[in-house]
DNA sequence: GCAAATTACTTAACATGTGTAATATATCTC
DNA sequence: GAGATATATTACACATGTTAAGTAATTTGC
């Protein structure tokens, strides 16, 4: 009989909880300036970009779906955080901006997300965390690449 | 101006990133079962338990809110996966256990949950997992101290 | 140049989950 | 026994995942 992994050594248990752990830290931030966590990665990747961007290229760089987007993207436009328009040379396209008021959003949450961010290098320590992460993205990539038959 | 860390420095996009890419490789299998992600880390928790536990308890080690516990409950009560009473000692206390059809679906999926584990194994290496994982938990450990106040 | 296929995005519908608050019900404390 | 506390469930409002269908714009093949 297989005896299945206990809870500590199973990796999806381990990503989740320090992803817990890390958003905890995280959420009353978030809270306080009426986000959620996906509208936050929808408004963080836009303020990453210099240029407008379509809504494929978000969906590719929150990791959210499609439909799951325009959600967001519908109540954030409500909410005047974004500029929506089409693209002239594609119609279909829709090209998305941070307004003002949302460059103004992303402005505010930023340096006191620095700073939590900071607590948590000084508590796990610096060159560590930066070596995690490096590992995590090795293993996401990893990940993606397809299964290898069993030889 | 406070400029933000870029997406790929995010410590809690990089753990969503990689527990996405680990979990697209678990997913099919769960579907396969229907089992929802949730669920299962409710049949798990309860497979790793020798004696049946109550709710309280497995909301510690799902990290699951207790109103979602009490649905997911119902849920695999109504598909006879799990067993519920209440302690003889303590009426209010939910008593839980796997079915006989529970504990058999858990055994179902265990070899091929381990089977997807060693090809991530395979994969990443053994070993750097194994030392990633470590510092995932000692990560989630810290995050769970409070934040200390600057100096 | 036009019908058919494809692409980009949106909308709908449904199930599930989160988060907070309110509600039994049982137990404990005085 | 009255009131406080603990355990679990229920209720509600909302966001998200997922699948399917819909709309409009563009490209392709003839």
């Amino acid at each position: 009989m297989t005896e299945l992994r206990s809870f500590d050594e199973s990796l999806p248990m381990a990503l989740l909880n320090a992803r817990e752990a890390a958003m905890a830290r995280f959420r009353p931030l978030l809270a306080r300036h009426d986000l959620t966590e996906q509208q936050w990665r929808v408004l963080r990747a836009l303020g990453a970009e210099s240029t407008p961007v379509d809504a494929g290229t978000l969906v590719d760089s929150t990791s959210l779906q499609a439909p799951s987007l325009s959600r967001i993207l519908a109540n954030l436009s409500d909410r005047q955080l974004i500029d929506r328009t089409s693209s002239s040379s594609d119609q279909r396209r829709a090209v998305i901006s941070l307004s003002e008021q949302g460059a103004a959003l992303v402005a505010a949450v930023a340096p006191e997300s620095e700073t939590i961010y900071a607590q948590i290098e000084r508590q796990f320590g610096g060159d560590r965390l930066g070596h995690l992460l490096g590992e995590l993205h090795d293993l996401a990539a990893s990940l993606e690449q397809p299964a290898p038959e069993r030889q």
